[in-house]
DNA sequence: CACATTTACCCTGTTTCAAGGGAAAATATG
DNA sequence: CATATTTTCCCTTGAAACAGGGTAAATGTG
């Protein structure tokens, strides 16, 4: 277990009892790109991704030393 | 601005003094890929857009509620 | 204002993802 | 252990992303 994506989803998947079909037809994509993200593959379309995270109530965000400060001197509207 | 991901790409190639092409090839994407992914086109393949995060030291993270539950649980070797 | 650079957006061919069906292998459950 | 369920993985058929070329529009710079 090394946090990859596959891991993330496999778990979460499993503590909601879903079958890959399930999560499938709630995340509104094919059964087969739940096996294959479970399975490492990365060369999923974006949108797709997130469809599958949404269910799960999984979120995703993007971080950088330049973008932290970015929005460190822009949220000092009451600092 | 209200973080999207188009939003902080272009933040990251602008502060990078990056022009789309240049990105582009650092990538090892096309270079509609960055102006499409700059205007918000979320249908593009995940592990292009990781290479383009790479690029400009973007990290992705995960985190949902039953995630940081089990990270608690399983990093507490020295805790 | 003239000129250089960059971005926006078209088009074309190629590649590959996506969906869903199917069926053996693996796993769970009575 | 028998049987139901789930997962793995093959196949086929669209659909759409991809790269890269081209050019007008926009933007930047002397």
């Amino acid at each position: 277990m090394q946090n990859s994506l596959a891991d993330i989803i496999l778990f979460h998947r499993k503590r909601s009892g879903l079958t890959q079909q399930e999560l499938a037809e709630l995340a509104g994509v094919g059964k087969n790109m739940i096996y294959e993200l479970e399975n490492g593959k990365i060369s999923v379309r974006l949108d797709n991704l997130l469809k599958v995270l949404q269910v799960m109530n999984i979120e995703l965000d993007f971080h950088s030393p330049l973008w932290e400060a970015f929005l460190r001197e822009h949220s000092d509207a009451k600092r």
